[in-house]
DNA sequence: ATACGACAGTATCACATGTGATGGTATCGA
DNA sequence: TCGATACCATCACATGTGATACTGTCGTAT
């Protein structure tokens, strides 16, 4: 699945982007394997550990997917007991998210798990380069304004 | 569809690359849109023009998608005459896809109206940057053996 | 008070994409 | 020459994803 080296021209930093984002999604995606959950399971979790109970429709903004995508994965995370929707008081149509125990936990064993492959991914950049590679995409992925 | 800015942690790159790419995609999605193809297509129509003649195969290599996507883009150009499939001398089983005349002048119509947008792209990056990102990419995408 | 628009969540559909099976051809070895 | 094996392109199918329509609830204004 990798592809080739691309030359230069207007689309070079586009391929590249593609091929670095394809190669971190791999090796993290075979992290959370052994732990039963997907990327997109995991990204949920990460916001209801970070912020609490969470609305649905805040979670879909919050990780780029759209609402019914954010069911399913809700569906997922409450049938593996991870995470649970809850009623919230005074709005009936709302049902906050709410991370159990057993989320905390398998999000701190994703966690542990993900170090030393985050690690192994910058393994050939120099010191201090990892910080610098994430300087430039944040400047380049937000923009001023 | 954006999302938040990622915190730290071992997924922050992760997120950053997710976050850049799907900002080159859009613009360049947009880039191609009055030209009546997708990124796919193009990414072909790199591949045919810097290689030449290509097999399918390859050009599933080349392109990290897989045969049968690589079949569904071909029959696409094909039908739009930018490509077409052509027996080959001495190997009936292969069909190598060449680009036609009317090809190349979509793919330089493409070239310069992708221009101005990849300027776009990295305008908010100070000179020497986007050079400088372009090879962190290159040693973070592809690293040594 | 009630009627209306706005909104959260859900269910359903259409479509795109990846995987396994099939047909046909070339290559290798006996 | 013939059979076995490898490989390419295509097709058919299953799966997953995004878009759409629907239900129930809230806020508001007449």
């Amino acid at each position: 699945m990798s592809t080739e080296k691309p030359s230069t021209g207007p689309f070079a930093l586009g391929l590249l982007l593609r091929q670095a984002h394809w190669r971190a999604v791999t090796v993290m995606t075979e992290a959370f394997r052994p732990l039963g959950i997907e990327l997109r399971h995991f990204a949920v979790l990460v916001v209801l550990v970070e912020q609490g109970p969470t609305v649905q429709r805040d979670l879909a903004a919050a990780t780029g997917s759209d609402k019914a995508g954010i069911m399913r994965v809700v569906d997922d995370l409450e049938r593996m007991g991870l995470a649970v929707r809850k009623a919230v008081p005074g709005d009936r149509r709302v049902r906050a998210v709410e991370i159990t125990p057993e989320g905390v936990e398998l999000f701190e064993a994703a966690q542990v798990a993900a170090e030393p492959l985050a690690e192994r991914l910058v393994a050939d950049l120099r010191p201090g380069e990892a910080e610098q590679l994430k300087d430039l995409l944040t400047r380049f992925a937000y923009p001023a304004e």
